[in-house]
DNA sequence: ATAACATTTGGTTATATTGCCAAATGATAA
DNA sequence: TTATCATTTGGCAATATAACCAAATGTTAT
């Protein structure tokens, strides 16, 4: 395992880690065809408002998804335009075959 | 969120969660073209034997890898075989773009 | 300027993950 | 059978993650 192999498996490992919560792959897909806000979000989801905040930063930091402030608000958008893609292998590969 | 939802979200982030430790991340890509015993990956990662064992057992769980024993040892190999094309797509996504 | 709203940040506690060691298992070799 | 080798399982300590609450920030409306 090289050094720079090293970085570039951390920064793999950040998007999929970032994914790797319930409620933030859920919204990562809500994003997949329209911006969303935080409190769309909090709404659906729940959870507390800086729970939600906080979730969509580690989406963020991973390059996931971005933000955009307009107004009082701040909208996230997909950043990561093959995620779609991605989930869609997975579960063919995956999510079929039980056990 | 529906209910049917929640299970489908649990078993990506199942997968997601088994992708997202460095050590693991690495053992996968190197069953991309051959598989491999326990023992390869303990001699290159210097990580104790039962720590090694776990991070593969994770990886299996998730229906990442499967495992194959033949006479002492166990080999691994991939079983999600959508992965080498999410990680390059991710990484042409993500990777390129510093900041 | 002040108030109200949307979001983020800091702090705390509960839970989960990671790593090692030691012991258990299971297969082959002597 | 006993010994040996490869791997897994159980248990424990250190660290990381997730949730909440409270306080801070920044923006618009009055």
């Amino acid at each position: 395992m090289k050094t720079m192999d090293k970085r570039r498996l951390e920064k793999l490992t950040g998007v999929f880690k970032a994914l790797s919560h319930p409620a933030r792959l859920w919204m990562v897909e809500q994003l997949f065809d329209s911006e969303k806000c935080v409190c769309e979000f909090v709404d659906v989801l729940k959870l507390d408002f800086s729970t939600v905040s906080k979730h969509l930063s580690i989406l963020r930091q991973a390059h996931v998804i971005e933000d955009e402030k307009r107004g009082k608000n701040v909208y996230y958008h997909l950043r990561a335009k093959c995620i779609p893609n991605i989930i869609s292998c997975l579960e063919s590969s995956i999510g079929n075959r039980e056990i």
